[in-house]
DNA sequence: CCAAAAGTGTTACCTTTACACCCATGC
DNA sequence: GCATGGGTGTAAAGGTAACACTTTTGG
């Protein structure tokens, strides 16, 4: 029987990164952490990775068993491998960050899991290295959304170009003008516009649109420039 | 005392997808595997992660020791976390890819590690996953060199902009314009001219130019468009 | 009628592309 | 002097940014 002989085996989890947007601002998922150490501290949605699954399994479990939500947007976007980045004993965390859409969230998981949302300038303080993983997730959100049309992910299926625009000045903060913003993404090809106009936030009403996902399936690699004055700081 | 009850544990390895430039072809720095199973077959550059060390430090450690070289372009791409991806047990690899001035790369140590250098086209069969590792690297490398001055670093100190142009070429399998690419480089302000040409493939002979290395730090994170018609596809 | 939000138009400017052209020099 | 690779010039087309302007409608 051949075996690695006597290398060190490690803890494997992978750690959640839930981002969602209610319209207004960029929000973070988060759960009170159920088990020692830092027991009921704030933490991002994770778990331990199983024997029988891969990462990606994992945090599509862990995801789903939090907001009862499948389908979501996920990308693996980096490992902590600090050895001693958990006190009790050496684990790696494989981070994810997830794109949902806040409306489909049903509100009844959150007592279940005692998950909650929370505005992401204002959040608590989270344990271990989670903060670092807030920021790197939210620079890699950045980038990418600035040349791929990922940022649908976090809009309900109907949706303005109002609240599209407010969605990119959150990810980004910066205000962007909406003439060029409207012409930009009509140019995509993106955008389906329907007759009907929401008229919650103003008299003249701004058109619905939804989402070609033909085209966004087929185009989503390519890169855009959906930003105006491009310059990012991964 | 506290612990993580009875989790399962892994084993974690790195593996690092080496680059390198001979002003010709792209190349991929390759080892015979010295341990079972698939001993003597092709392998990437790997190594498990010690207890004491981050997966970075596990990384430096195992080019340092193939390579010879200290300070190497080094950059964490992607977790292949899939239960059987090891036949003999369940084992994460950590991918890097890596960037390296060939000329830099000792010989000798070619003969004592057992490391060859294969033009990326022309590569062997790998064992396991390493095969998709060096395409999804090679994905990653064409996405981020696009973007970003990255390809600087397969270039030794001095470089004519012919192997620049050469290089950009092989790194995205296409035929560049010269003199919209010149005009591109020349305006980024990462280049410094010198007085000397390099006439080894012309009577004219080509400018040598050195990177403007405080330029290249600042300007690292912005986003470049460095090549014609950006249309990537990672 | 007016305020306020939605959306369009206009223009100056810059970048990109394609390609023609000039330059230097070893043979 | 001419072939060869190095390098520059140019003009048309297209994209971007700034901002003025029009539209709609509830109060």
């Amino acid at each position: 029987m051949i075996e690695y002989s006597s290398q060190p085996h490690y803890l494997v989890a992978v750690d959640c990164i839930v981002f969602g947007f209610d319209g207004e601002t960029l929000k973070l998922l988060l759960v009170k952490r159920s088990l020692e150490p830092e027991i009921n501290k704030w933490s991002l949605i994770g778990g331990f990775v199983g024997a029988e699954e891969s990462t990606d399994d994992a945090a599509i479990k862990v995801l789903k068993k939090n907001t009862g939500l499948d389908g979501i947007y996920l990308e693996q976007f980096k490992v902590y491998g600090k050895p001693d980045r958990d006190p009790i004993e050496r684990t790696l965390s494989v981070a994810y960050f997830a794109l949902i859409d806040i409306k489909k969230y049903s509100q009844q998981l959150n007592a279940d899991y005692h998950a909650e949302w929370f505005p992401i300038n204002e959040r608590p303080e989270l344990i271990f290295d989670h903060n670092t993983m807030v920021a790197d997730a939210r620079k890699r959100l950045r980038y990418k959304a600035a040349l791929h049309p990922i940022l649908f992910e976090l809009l309900p299926k109907k949706f303005t170009l109002p609240q599209l625009q407010t969605l990119f000045e959150a990810v980004n903060d910066m205000k962007i003008d909406t003439g060029n913003f409207n012409r930009k993404m009509n140019s995509t090809g993106l955008l389906v516009k329907l007759d009907e106009k929401d008229k919650s936030s103003s008299k003249k009403g701004a058109y619905y649109f939804k989402l070609n996902h033909k085209k966004y399936r087929s185009d989503f690699h390519l890169v855009f420039n959906l930003l105006p004055n491009l310059s990012l700081d991964l």
